[in-house]
DNA sequence: CGACAGTGTTGAGGGACTTGAACTCGGCTG
DNA sequence: CAGCCGAGTTCAAGTCCCTCAACACTGTCG
């Protein structure tokens, strides 16, 4: 098993992916986009921000040419745009559906926008749009879950279905701070 | 905004949580985890293992004397636990409630386990948790979605309500495969 | 005891990403 | 048009995680 190897061989990393994204929030708001700008926006030195265009730019996700502005190409604008779907999308699952603080879930979103594949993210918009629209199965099951719906259903000392041998719950809850008092094992 | 720089400040890198989580595995099936046993699980050099035990040890994480067994202190067992209960979680919530493919499951599961934070965890695990009781308001909200419930509620040429200027449904469709032929516009 | 096989460590080196210092480019200004 | 200044680049260096090659330890068997 080394699924876990090909974390290092994703598209972009977590850092092409914000660059890609600044680039395209700069092209949007000032209709440009240098390097200084990109470099205040990421917080990062200006000279990182040229050896990272050279490594995006060899990867066919920017033109930039010395002194000049930075361009996407459409396959870095594609990156960029689902990258910022994602994190969009992840951000209202997390406030809407699973009422996190704004702040967590922002950062939540942000750690794993660029690592999500395609099938889940879809799924995911479909689960959440659904969960937000005025259906009534939708409303109703919002209501319940709100209302403190399950955690750990088997939950036992030994192992609970959902969590295995340790339960998630109980390793969780000492740093989940006041989430852990919306939580309780009276299912349904 | 400088969130996304705290990525490299996490608790546990990628490597090091598949580390942890080896070293939890093999003390569990063979009751000793060595240097070789971690190498050959993980599909890297014997010589990453020792300089990443080092690394761990630094931390707090693991206890190893040369040519001896390695030992995980509490902290570590901590850590590889609640990994391993995320990744639990995540990879129910993602084949049983997304119905996404076990591989693919199996692989987003892994690339985000470490980096889910514990309310979100938590909360997601409420969630799962519920959909998969048999609560009416459950069912009756599961069998709607399956049966394919709201995408991207409020489309528009330009942008929707959930996934911003580019719909992420747009973006994401030619690339999640059989996934997409799921996917209408047609609400509940 | 002593050599061998298996196991583990050290060390040199590479790729990704970062920084800071020093240098270059290009356009304003006097 | 000379000088200056802001913007961008290059370069050396550092961190993390990995590899391969060489060396060191350990336990077993003759």
């Amino acid at each position: 098993m080394d699924t876990w190897k090909r974390y290092g061989e994703k598209e972009v990393s977590h850092s092409m992916a914000h660059y890609l994204q600044a680039v395209a929030a700069l092209k949007g708001e000032k209709g440009f986009a240098r390097v200084g700008d990109i470099a205040d926006r990421l917080g990062v030195s200006k000279s990182g921000v040229t050896s990272m265009l050279r490594t995006l730019h060899a990867r066919g996700y920017v033109d930039h040419e010395p002194y000049g502005c930075v361009e996407l190409t459409e396959v870095g604008r594609g990156l960029a745009e689902r990258t910022e779907s994602n994190r969009r999308v992840l951000q209202v699952f997390l406030t809407d559906i699973l009422s996190v603080d704004e702040s967590v879930a922002e950062e939540d979103a942000c750690m794993i926008e660029h690592l999500v594949s395609p099938p889940v993210m879809l799924e995911l918009l479909r689960l959440t749009s659904f969960l937000r629209s005025d259906a009534p199965e939708a409303r109703a099951f919002l209501e319940s879950f709100r209302r403190g719906g399950a955690a750990c259903v088997g939950h036992a000392p030994g192992g609970c279905d959902l969590c295995g041998p340790v339960c998630l719950r109980d390793a969780l809850s000492p740093m989940a701070g006041e989430t852990l008092t919306r939580i309780d094992d009276t299912p349904r």
